[in-house]
RNA sequence: CGGGAUGUAGCGCAGCUUGGUUAGCGCGCCUGCUUUGGGAGCAGGAGGCCCCCGGUUCGAAUCCGGGCAUCCCGACCA
């Protein structure tokens, strides 16, 4: 490959673009990689093609070696798949809805379960097909409430996914584990900074599931890794352990109300509560917060009323709640109407003590363990009880993680300190079960001739994604810094501008290409400074500048990533970028 | 969906408060000459539904009303 910028597609920008905030939006767009077509939607100019075919290539090398085989799906889809598991009405608003002349409903795919579980089960009937994967890169489509961060998250998007069909579930954790392989692999390949984390599978159902997450201080997830060990979860899967902080109960004394006017609030009772000379100095994590929730199970239409308690400094964390303690149950705040309807419930002032009495199950969070002692709500308005020991003066229906993990909480698996950090999702590995193949029926006839239900995995990649989250990754002040096995070119020759120098440089790019190498060759009428500005913005890791010292027979060789520059002989140069790339691997 | 902001040339912006005749600046683009190791200089050009609709006015980019769109924060989100 020898791409001339003299006739190259491809147009800088010196200044960002006012809707961009993260770097990889910025400089993917000043860099020409790619445009903007309509919110969340990106064209993909000739650089950045090559960049997204760049990372596709690796992935798919990665599944090829794991027996994967590639296939290409429409993304054009008739609503009656998404029907029968639901996700048509499930994904909601997220869905890209049409309807075509007669009227009948399509959408575009934001993800193929359906369609890969129905191919397979059209095709394969024996035992003796399993196991397969199936995978597929392809545009996926969501209508993000919010696209945000340019090609982060965007309502179009490149993604690998791929599907095995195994017999049991021993099979589908090999192909789970084999793809886990390639992940890595993959992310190593392509010089990506990342964490693999224990994640919980939401919307998409089945079990065992883990993230793979670049770090970036730009990314949209926050994870949760320990200090100490390898332990690392999504904010939503995280466990923890709790210090054991229970006192002897029967040193505690007995439940005193107080009166406590005007205190629905933690920070309100606290600073009461200092007040009232108690002989102790309270704060927010002595006190009992009481959450109450709407609960609904699937299927279900009515709720239950549950109640959560969590330490005062803490909040709850719903989403935690929803997608991992309580799931697959929804569960909503209670709002102002919810209080009308029970009156037993004194908002602002709930204690746990009353409600096994009035039948409302009391949920604890693991800090709230039988023989802590507490101060909380006396269930009337306006007073509060203190030595309220859990166990003694009220009953825990069941100990649920349910706060918001904090740095310095303590990891389930060592005990070390836990740190929060926040990452961009890249990947995705889910060992989905029979959901789909439950929905379709999709069985394979057993050697003993009765039909056996198939086990599905599922993987992604977001390769768009993954463009930008390198960006993010791998940038200074000047430019962006490519990995060698993603960017546009492995060499960038620059003629600084007179008509010989930009010959010679022609010359040594040819010979490069000659080698093997993808070369881009700066062959504009153009000011040095220019092409140096260029070059360092466009990210090629290697670039050879033939200028001033083409008269004494030297030329320049830089490296992008560490700003080393060298003079080396112009009859020699090609011989030594060829070894040094080589040399690279 | 809630909060905030912004729509003026391909891109980045000024002008709007206080209405006035050819709507400006920088980058980019075109032509010529000069220049060529760090975003060149000089000269000359091309390029505008000032987001849309309506109103006020002799006159609207500017004032008023109503839309629409986009961006940011939050909610939401494999």
């Amino acid at each position: 490959m020898l791409l001339r910028m003299s006739t190259l597609f491809l147009r800088t920008l010196r200044e960002d673009p006012a809707d961009a905030e993260v770097p990889s939006h910025k400089l993917l767009v000043r860099g020409g990689f790619v445009r903007r077509a309509a919110p969340g939607v990106y064209s993909w100019l000739p650089l950045g093609k090559i960049v997204l075919e760049n990372v596709a290539r690796v992935v798919r090398d990665e599944m090829n070696a794991i027996g994967a085989q590639e296939l290409l799906l429409p993304a054009l889809l008739p609503r009656e798949y998404y029907e029968s598991t639901g996700r048509w009405t499930d994904y909601g608003d997220l869905l890209f809805r049409l309807t075509d002349r007669k009227g009948a409903d399509y959408l575009l795919g934001p993800t193929h379960e359906e369609l890969f579980a129905l191919l397979v089960k059209g095709e394969y009937s024996s035992y003796k097909d399993f196991p397969v994967t199936l995978y597929q890169i392809q545009e996926k489509y969501r209508d993000e409430a919010r696209p945000r961060a340019g090609i982060l998250r965007g309502r179009e998007f490149h993604m690998k996914d791929s599907y095995s069909f195994d017999l049991d579930d021993d099979g589908l954790r090999r192909s789970y584990a084999a793809h886990r392989g390639a992940y890595i692999r993959i992310f190593d390949r392509l010089g990506v900074d990342y964490r693999i984390v224990s994640a919980v599978s939401g919307a998409m159902g089945g079990s065992a599931s883990e993230e793979f997450l670049a770090t970036a201080p730009t990314g949209e997830d926050t994870y949760v890794s320990c200090t100490n060990c390898d332990y690392a979860a999504n904010t939503e899967a995280v466990r923890t352990v709790v210090p054991d902080t229970a006192a002897d109960p029967s040193a505690v004394p007995a439940l005193l109300e107080l009166d406590t006017p005007d205190t629905p609030t933690i920070q309100s009772l606290v600073d009461r509560l200092n007040a009232m000379d108690l002989g102790r100095t309270y704060t927010a994590a002595d006190t009992l917060k009481n959450v109450v929730l709407k609960v609904t199970q699937p299927g279900e239409t009515k709720y239950e009323v549950v109640v959560v308690g969590v330490p005062g400094d803490r909040d709850v964390d719903l989403k935690r709640l929803a997608e991992s303690s309580l799931a697959p149950a929804s569960v909503e705040l209670f709002e102002a109407d919810d209080w009308a309807e029970h009156p037993e419930l004194v908002r602002g002032y709930i204690g746990p003590q009353v409600l096994a009495g009035i039948g409302i199950r009391y949920l604890a969070d693991p800090r709230v363990r039988p023989g802590t002692e507490w101060v909380t709500g006396a269930n009337r308005r306006g007073f509060h009880a203190a030595h309220v020991v859990a166990g003694r003066d009220f009953a825990i229906d069941a100990q649920v993680e349910a706060v918001e993990v904090r740095a310095g909480d303590l990891c389930s698996v060592c005990g070390g300190e836990l740190r929060i950090d926040r990452g961009i999702e890249i990947g995705h590995i889910f060992q989905l079960g029979r959901k789909y193949t439950d929905a379709f029926e999709v069985d394979a006839l057993g050697p003993d001739g009765k039909p056996v239900r198939i086990t599905m995995g599922s993987y992604g990649i977001g390769v768009s994604r993954l463009v930008a989250a390198i960006v993010e990754q791998s940038h200074d002040d000047r430019g962006i810094i490519w990995p060698r096995a993603v960017a546009p070119a492995d060499v960038h020759v620059i003629g600084t501008g007179k008509a010989d120098q930009v010959e010679v440089a022609l010359r040594i790019g040819e010979e490069l290409r000659a080698r093997g190498l993808r070369v881009i060759v700066d062959d504009r009428k153009a000011s040095p400074g220019v092409k140096f500005t260029d070059a360092e913005l466009l990210g090629v890791p290697t670039s050879v500048v033939v200028g001033r010292g083409l008269a004494d027979g030297v030329v320049e060789l830089r490296d992008r990533a560490g700003g080393e520059r060298s003079e080396v002989p112009l009859d020699s140069v090609v011989e030594l970028v060829a070894e040094r790339i080589a040399a690279e691997g």
